[in-house]
DNA sequence: GGTCAGAACTGACCGTTGTCAGTTTCAACC
DNA sequence: GGTTGAAACTGACAACGGTCAGTTCTGACC
């Protein structure tokens, strides 16, 4: 099924809700980036996107969801690129952080909304937007990464990639949430923070090779 | 100074605030447990307690902060009490398991306000009610059994504790908020995941004796 | 092209949280 | 015991998010 034939099987009800949410999130965008989340009203989005405020209610059932639908997008795309630009034949730490720093970079662009974000992302209902999508993909993008790094004998062989994905993306995102919420720490606090946690966790499982040569 | 001198130290308007404070907590779990954490206003706490309903706000920046307060006390009792009854000559990962279980059967209690107060807690106001310093507790304490296992020889002594601490704490962490967000995991899988990575951190470090044997 | 079921949409409405200008209470000092 | 400045308190108020009964639109079927 090519996107033409997506688009020629579309009904004039479906092209209108398409069209309508597009008009949503890119007004959603333009008023969060420039007045900020809270100083945002709801009804003021869908005056500006030209529906009743009601109607809001049916593509997005809260606020917090519509800025997660806005974030999933774009933090999505950005995750994408970088795992599709992720170094060959470096060390695992640099190809995991190339793409966990996509993720911090976006959400430098702006914090307040970031913090929002985060604090959601946990609890989002799944069902809706495809937040778990979102993050399976990313775990299991991480999870390659790590295969890698055992077929290539630079980690032992027994933990399971996806679970120690898993772990590597919690270690991240405690750190994540460090930086957003309360505790006030620089950029630079923060990515050390990231690098020296996440090598922790990894450190242990280094292959063969770098076990001996550091002992 | 002893707690009487601190009573007799009081002024009126001290002691009518303590006693003030006191009244709200004891209201707000009270109808916090009834009625669910929604269904409770701020109004109904405020006049079951007995003051204007300003006057809450007064005491806790939002609803949400009065929550924090509560679980804060609440929970912070449990960890002192499982950290006073830690088992001693166990395995490190049972001994750290003993504390966070705690945790997880306070939250056990009440799921619906538990979700509240893990999406709130990365990101409250640390300045007023003493949230850092409970985490502070918790992982100087969680650190402390990482040093002793160190010092016994079941853990290599290369990893600083305060860090493995921070890594072990932000995988639980991870775990408690899938457990109450939106994947919808059963006790049984939950605790064998907590068990099962937060052994991923630590079996990278067993010590020489339990790694020779394992080899 | 007429009919109809159901999906999409709307805005008046509700109850909420959180604010703030004005009021009361308090303790320290004369 | 009178004065006073500040801290604690209050409830009318504003503005918001979210609901839902009623309305409009749409496309499938005859």
């Amino acid at each position: 099924m090519t996107p033409e034939a997506v688009v020629r099987d579309e009904s004039r009800t479906e092209r209108k809700k398409r069209e309508k949410l597009t008009r949503i999130m890119r007004t959603a965008r333009q008023l969060f980036e420039r007045k900020g989340f809270d100083a945002t009203t709801m009804r003021e989005i869908a005056a500006k996107a030209d529906i009743g405020h009601g109607t809001l209610f049916l593509y997005a059932r809260s606020k917090e969801d519509l800025l997660v639908m806005m974030f999933r997008d774009e933090v999505g795309r950005a995750v994408d690129e970088a795992i599709a630009t992720v170094p060959r034949r470096r060390a695992l730490i640099d190809q995991l952080l190339h793409v966990l720093g996509a993720l911090v970079s976006h959400h430098e662009r702006n914090v307040a909304l970031a913090r929002v974000f985060v604090k959601e992302l946990p609890f989002v209902d799944d069902t809706r937007h495809g937040v778990a999508a979102f993050m399976a993909n990313l775990l299991t993008h991480m999870a390659e990464l790590i295969a890698g790094a055992q077929a290539a004998g630079e980690l032992a062989t027994e933990p399971p990639p996806k679970l120690l994905a898993s772990n590597v993306f919690a270690i991240f995102f405690s750190v994540l949430q460090r930086w957003l919420g309360h505790q006030r720490i620089d950029a630079a606090e923060r990515d050390s923070l990231i690098r020296a946690r996440i090598a922790l966790q990894l450190e242990c499982f280094r292959g063969k090779t770098a076990r001996r040569a550091s002992r």
